[in-house]
DNA sequence: CATCCGCGGTGGTCGGACCATCGGTCCACC
DNA sequence: GGTGGACCGATGGTCCGACCACCGCGGATG
């Protein structure tokens, strides 16, 4: 299929930023513990202060530094304060919990996913009536190529979250989205039959149009549950 | 009780940063867009590269835009990469959808507070359950102090939430935590009676005591969805 | 003893230089 | 005609060294 791949360049601050990063989340330092200096970090990376300013300002928007002018850089709690876009780093974690994460992500899109069907059905206007058609469309015009197909999967229910207008939703599938697409394999068992799923979220598109909350909701249900199934059966099969 | 709020200083990366941000999330820029290069910035900012640099790095974490090495930052569509962290910029937005906003995240908090409820009654270990109990005595330590009470009731579902060992629900729950402390005044309904909710949340420890995660779940939505409902009601009254 | 002041350490900004990458143009070559 | 290579201008990435702004603390001051 795609024989090459891109070269993944990196810039300097990026390097510095993911040695630290990984510091943290590895636990060698600890929350409350205090950085050396700018200074001195830049001269042991051997960078300058501006790379490695810039590298520090990434992990404060990661929560997992707290910065403050005229006092050095100390480590946060990232169990308290971080956010979604940690889950990315956590998962090359040294330790093997790894796995286990992706299931809970599964998990959440289960529960975020059947109750985004409930309420777009409650919410929905003509538009994203037409935009939920086409996300379908698209499925059935997708059924060979496999990746594809559970890319595009994926979209169907992030316009049902579009339609649900709930933007708490719609957000927090664009988080999950990033860590769905880096571990496609994953969560490859989701999908068995694509023709199958192209039908299936027919009939929960037909109970939105219908604005059958439940009966949009428990659709939506049955097929992500099944899911989860088959890729923790999957998992326990594979390791 | 507290008359003078700290003066909040403003560092000039972020005055930069937050005069783009507003003109993207309000749709003067629009996705596609290709924002002037770093020079022509920091000229019109009147600022040095470096500072304006700094502010178009913190754009890119928030993925508000795209850079590339050599060529100029385009502005992204937020609805499609955007994470919780932008509700709070959001908010602030010049037309008014905010309110419904801040209901939104009530509606969010509804459906993971009922379900880590569940999930915590299934899998908590011996110290989760120390934890919660500490969590609830908390509670009622604070039954005369509003605004601390509000917050340990938050912390009570963050507890909650470590203990149904899905980090997704933990991280979530953080940035939730921010617009919650941001906007106590608007979630003020969801705790009537202090003394009431401290020993609401006392059952659904011992619902999860018992492993019985219905019952955990069931509590925690009462609690939860009545809340809701009051601070729907309130809005509309005040409005 | 309380207050003020200054000083050293540290993050924030500045200015200006040079390196790396991108996209397009043009040309030599086949 | 089109294929590849050399080149160039624009632009982001990094470097350097200086200075400004803020914090904490301890010594000077009353």
């Amino acid at each position: 299929m795609k024989p090459f791949k891109p070269i993944a360049r990196q810039k300097a601050s990026e390097q510095v930023a993911e040695q630290i990063r990984k510091s943290i989340v590895d636990g060698l330092l600890r929350p409350g513990q205090r950085l050396p200096s700018e200074r001195d970090l830049a001269a042991q990376f051997e960078v300058t202060r501006t790379t490695l300013r810039e590298a520090l300002k990434k992990l404060e928007s990661l929560k997992l530094i707290f910065i403050r002018h005229g006092d050095r850089a100390t480590v946060m709690d990232y169990m308290r304060h971080g956010g979604l876009e940690l889950l990315n780093d956590l998962l090359a974690r040294r330790d093997r919990v790894n796995l286990g994460l992706l299931e809970n992500v599964m998990e959440a899109r289960v529960l975020i996913g059947t109750e985004v069907a409930r309420l777009a059905a409650r919410r929905r206007d003509d538009d994203d009536l037409l935009e939920l058609r086409q996300a379908v469309e698209a499925l059935d015009h997708s059924l060979d190529d496999d990746r594809r197909f559970r890319e595009l999967e994926f979209e169907f229910f992030h316009v049902l979250a579009t339609a649900s207008h709930n933007l708490v939703f719609v957000f927090l599938l664009n988080s999950i989205r990033r860590l769905y697409r880096n571990n496609l394999d994953f969560f490859a068992p989701l999908v068995r039959d694509p023709a199958k799923t192209a039908a299936h979220h027919g009939r929960v598109v037909d109970a939105v149009q219908a604005q059958d909350g439940e009966e949009a909701s428990r659709l939506a249900r049955t097929f992500l549950e099944a899911g989860l199934a088959r890729i923790v059966e999957s998992r326990r099969g594979s390791t």
